[in-house]
RNA sequence: GGAGAGGUGGGUGAGUGGCUGAAACCAGUUCCCUGCUAAGGAACCAUACGCAUUACGCGUAUCGAGGGUUCGAAUCCCUCCCUCUCCGCCA
């Protein structure tokens, strides 16, 4: 949510510099309605003013003895009104409000004005793509090679399209990438890590922003008894970890809080039909370490810089090539100011793909969820920076090691920095 | 799932219909005293919104959330959420 002492002030402002990432804001309408709330609130206010006097007088006269019907008598009118007065005010709070809620965030003047993933701007680049001498296999023939490693009809069989089963040493690996992260960003990078729960509620989505606006990117549960939407699969780890400071003052001096967790993330992937149908790159289910930060507002962006190298780290270490991406305007999420994607070569693609996206929120998802911090200087409550990024995508990680890493015999070498985590094995076999 | 208790400001915790936006204590900020890794005293110390803006200014709302009763509710009633205790069940 934007500051909406800003929005009111700025209005224009703010519309010019949301029609750089292609949101038109009704100007007009946010304007009625502002004018029609200030009316319609100094009135309320002046009557629930008059209801107070009065009632005070109300109880003084009664504690005085004195007869207190011609007084009731008085009020009894100022008691409509107000009544009145109070529902209609509060209608259009809540009207003012869901306007509010679907105003994406401002993106930062140092994002490219675009309108889609063509417009965004490369950055660097790392590494070398291979020269394979041989037809490379994309990962869905490779793990075929592998035992069968990757059970894509299993997964339908179980679950449905978008679903994979995992087997014997693609299994394994799996898990060795996540370890591997996890050990990294703890160890080295200064995260805390975290378990959290992968279903949470209603306020918990608001805050970060998937909810009310893209509620159908998200499973959805219902325990059996009970009406109502329930609880719900989390999207991305960002969900659970960011909203701990949900409601809370943090103390100063704890910030910047890092934390990462290793879950599994759930998105329905509604209007993404035909899209990487094929293989692992898009599943209604797939592993993720993610990355979030919370730090002071002047902080925010050195700690996306920060993150985004993080994340950068772990595919140097597995030597796997990538690009950084600027992501331009149009191509940018709900709550982001300025993100950077990340994009590892697949082979088998011909092609960089999105393998992680870091994003500074600025104090975005802090208003809505009230997550603050106590500054020192002024000693009052203010609004966190909160930032987040994949560090990385388990799936698509164990995607580009099968494609990078594959051999003319069908086998797969691991990466020398997966090998502790892999128990000897060196190279995925046909044996799987 | 059954029976009970409870949810108040940064924290602990008073407060069962009007003078309580909220005692007290702790933490915090400022000042006074004190010449010293101590102690004492005083003041200040929630958030949001509105009006006003030369003001230490005025008003409204907020005591888990949402409804209701009432001239008036932190205080009474209803629904929901959450926490705790005991019992049952269970990885």
């Amino acid at each position: 949510m934007l500051d909406p002492k800003y929005l009111r002030s700025d209005i224009e402002d703010t519309a010019a510099r949301l029609k750089r990432r292609g949101f038109n804001l009704d100007v007009d309408a946010f304007k009625q309605m502002e004018e029609t709330r200030k009316s319609l609130q100094v009135r309320t206010q002046e009557l629930q003013n008059e209801r107070n006097v009065r009632s005070k007088s109300i109880g003084k006269a009664k504690a005085a003895g004195e007869d207190i019907q011609p007084l009731l008598a008085e009020v009894e009118q100022l008691k409509n009104e107000l009544h009145s007065a109070e529902e209609a005010l509060s209608i259009l709070l809540k009207d003012i409000a869901a306007f509010c809620q679907g105003i994406p965030n401002l993106p930062d003047t140092s994002v490219p004005e675009g309108k889609d993933e063509n417009d965004n701007l490369e950055v660097s680049r790392w590494g070398e793509p291979r020269q394979f001498d041989f037809d490379v296999k994309d990962h869905v023939d490779i793990s075929q090679g592998l035992n069968n490693g990757l059970d894509f009809e299993s997964g339908v069989k179980l679950s449905g399209s978008r679903f994979v089963v995992m087997r014997g040493q693609i299994a394994r690996l799996n898990r060795a990438i996540a370890q591997f992260m996890l050990d990294v960003h703890t160890q080295e990078n200064g995260y805390q890590e975290m378990y959290v729960p992968y279903l949470v509620n209603e306020a918990s989505l608001f805050g970060t922003g998937q909810l009310p606006k893209f509620g159908e990117d998200l499973f959805h549960t219902k325990p059996a008894t009970e009406e109502g939407q329930g609880l719900s699969l989390i999207p991305t780890a960002e969900v659970p970890l960011t909203n701990l400071a949900r409601d809370e003052i943090l103390d100063e001096a704890t910030l910047p809080v890092k934390m990462t967790a290793y879950t599994p993330c759930f998105r329905s992937e509604a209007g993404s039909y035909g899209r990487d149908t094929r293989g692992l790159i898009r599943n209604h289910q797939f592993d993720k370490v993610e990355l979030v930060q919370l730090v002071k507002p002047d902080a925010s962006f050195d700690a996306l810089e920060a993150l985004t190298g993080h994340a950068e780290m772990i595919l140097q270490r597995l030597e796997l090539p990538y690009r950084k991406v600027l992501l331009c305007t149009g191509d940018m999420g709900f709550g982001a100011c300025k993100t950077y994607d990340l994009e590892v070569w697949l082979p088998a693609q011909d092609t960089y793909r999105e393998i992680s996206s870091c994003s500074n929120m600025l104090d975005f998802q802090a208003r809505r969820m009230q997550a603050r911090y106590r500054n020192k200087d002024t000693n009052k409550p203010e609004l966190l920076h909160t930032l987040n990024g994949s560090g990385l995508a388990v799936g698509r990680t164990l995607v580009a090691i099968l494609e990078n890493y594959q051999q003319a015999d069908g086998s797969v070498k691991v990466p020398e920095a997966l090998l502790p985590y892999m128990g000897g094995l060196t190279e995925l076999t046909p044996a799987g």
